[in-house]
DNA sequence: CGAGGGACCTGGTTGC
DNA sequence: TGCAACCAGGTCCCTC
């Protein structure tokens, strides 16, 4: 479910109801996600909420004391409810907060996680190597260009490589590659640096494109107010193989990549060699 | 170091 | 209708 996007739009829409508020009570009906809710996630209780950040598609609750860590994997969903509301399958944690609403975490998969750390949560094991955010100023085609140097691998899997730029998610992916027309199988070290501003431009258009229309709902994705995202209307390739490409008329291929579904036009986005 | 694949989970869809 | 196989928005971690 969450790429970049739907994590951005999951963060404004919680902000505004979390910070400045004092966190009443953690409750953990299930802490088996990707790894297990360590118990000291209790040290939350009683600190107040001084900012709900984001780094990659992690979101950072941050108080005095330390910062709670909550992903949401494939299938998370938050959402901002008033106490004692009746929880159903899969919200495995709620935390509760002074002004009488509480944060919930649902997540069928049980991909994501909620983890405490009391260091600057950038130090943190898991966030410590990543990439550049793709809307910052520090993401570039100079820095793709860079990186891409030596790298083997297709230009689509480099660019979903964490360690490269994050946040770049299956179907942003696939989507940024066909509006900069670069074909998804090339060789990241065969792609040049005119095409790789192209493609960080488009990474960038895309991304910000789909935070504004509150992300991409493809099955269950809603945002902190149960509202769906409305970009899946604007996507191009994804999930449109054998459809006509919106540019030229022409059928949309689809192969697998590192096990993911990845469609584009083979017209508009030419394999060259070299 | 880079590349590739399995692992973690549930549930919806597809096909026999 | 039943059941097995396959697929899904992520990404860590192990091997080669």
């Amino acid at each position: 479910m969450p790429e970049l996007p739907e994590v951005e739009v999951s963060r404004q829409g919680i902000t505004p109801f979390m910070v400045g508020e004092t966190v009443m009570r953690v409750v953990v009906r299930n802490a088996s996600l990707r790894w297990p809710i360590p118990s000291e996630i209790q040290e939350l209780v009683g600190l107040t909420i001084t900012a709900v950040r984001r780094r990659a598609k992690y979101l950072l609750l941050e108080t005095d004391w330390g910062t709670a860590i909550l992903h949401l994997g494939m299938s998370g969903n938050l959402r901002i409810l008033p106490h004692g509301s009746v929880a159903g399958k899969h919200d495995h944690v709620d935390i509760e907060l002074s002004n009488g609403q509480l944060l919930r975490l649902n997540d069928t998969r049980r991909f994501g996680c909620l983890l405490w750390t009391r260091e600057p949560a950038e130090q943190h094991k898991l966030l410590i190597k990543l990439g550049p955010e793709p809307l910052t100023e520090d993401f570039n085609g100079e820095h793709l260009y860079q990186r891409s140097r030596k790298r083997k691998i297709a230009v689509k899997q480099f660019i979903m490589d964490n360690h490269v730029v994050v946040g770049v998610g299956n179907i942003y992916a696939n989507e940024a590659l066909f509006s900069a027309g670069i074909h998804p199988q090339q060789a990241a070290c065969d792609v040049n640096e005119t095409d790789y501003q192209a493609l960080a431009s488009e990474i960038k258009k895309v991304l910000a494109r789909a935070i504004t229309q509150g992300g991409t709902t493809l099955k269950d994705f809603t945002g902190s107010d149960g509202k769906p995202g409305y970009f899946v209307q604007e996507l191009q390739v994804y999930g449109r193989a054998g459809e006509p490409c919106r540019h030229c008329g022409g059928l949309l291929s689809e192969v697998r990549m590192g096990g993911r579904s990845t469609v584009f036009c083979p017209l508009c986005q030419p394999k060259c060699s070299g």
